[in-house]
DNA sequence: TCGGATCGCGTAACATTATTACACATTTAT
DNA sequence: ATAAATGTGTAATAATGTTACGCGATCCGA
């Protein structure tokens, strides 16, 4: 998406980025808020400032669906095409994926409704391969 | 989605299916509530209720991006395939189309991995074409 | 080097969105 | 008629997100 360098993080916004990393997985604000009250944080507002820099550098997606926010899979590089993301609803695990095909059909809609893009939500809900298999 | 024909709606869903109707655009649950005060409706419940059928029905779409709640465009067509938004910023039209080919590629992804899909969002945010023409 | 402008940070209060729990009524199927 | 399933009303609460205010550090032009 915006595929310039970011600025170096702040002690904040290291904090929160390291919580989305080692979570392996989704977390919601309140979530992070949690995990860092022993590193000082105290409001809501701490970890929101944070996420909102983070999204803007691209290295964290939030999940719309999922009121939740995921550190990008694109680990060490600065930027990408739109993502789409895959939720497994038995297990939680999600996938983050490029779908160039599907973005560039909803950008041939917006071409010919002279609609102006600026951000892409594509989210997909299901199980995943392995609890699919399950049963 | 649900290509079949939804039951008859109860009196509170028809209700909210009114307002959403009437509204022309999304509306949230707290905002349906307001507009049907005056029809009895107290609590919070009674909308989410409602939405939660109507949702079920393919009556009405969900908008994560926005909590937000909207009446199918298809008027008097009981279902259709997925649907994508394209969600106005600057003066909140929310237009509603069935972007097959985007689903496509994207069961195509969920086939290769062998994720089972059971629901597919897809939101694009910006400026329509009468909003993006102003400045 | 002074001053403002910008940015990040901390805290409190508040607003918005969504759910849980419980009781009762209505409809539907047996 | 009875039982089950579905719908309803109400209160309380939980989860998510924002506004407002003040303070300190950094950047940058005058
Ligand atoms: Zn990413
Ligand atoms: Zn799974
Ligand atoms: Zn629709
Ligand atoms: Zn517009």
């Amino acid at each position: 998406m915006t595929a310039e360098a970011h600025p170096t993080l702040t002690k904040n916004q290291k904090l929160v980025f390291g919580s989305l990393s080692g979570a392996g997985g989704p977390l919601t604000a309140y979530a992070i808020l949690d995990l860092l009250r022993d590193s000082g944080f105290r409001a809501p507002l701490q970890v929101y400032r944070a996420l909102d820099k983070l999204v803007e550098y691209g290295l964290v997606h939030r999940l719309e669906s999922l009121n939740a926010f995921v550190a990008c899979s694109h680990k060490g590089c600065s930027g990408h095409g739109t993502a789409a993301f895959a939720i497994c609803e038995k297990c939680g695990l999600v996938s983050e994926f490029t779908p160039d095909k599907a973005i560039e059909a909803l950008r041939a809609w917006t071409r010919d409704e002279g609609f102006h893009l600026s951000r892409t939500t594509i989210e997909l809900r299901g199980t995943c391969r392995t609890c699919a298999g399950v049963s």
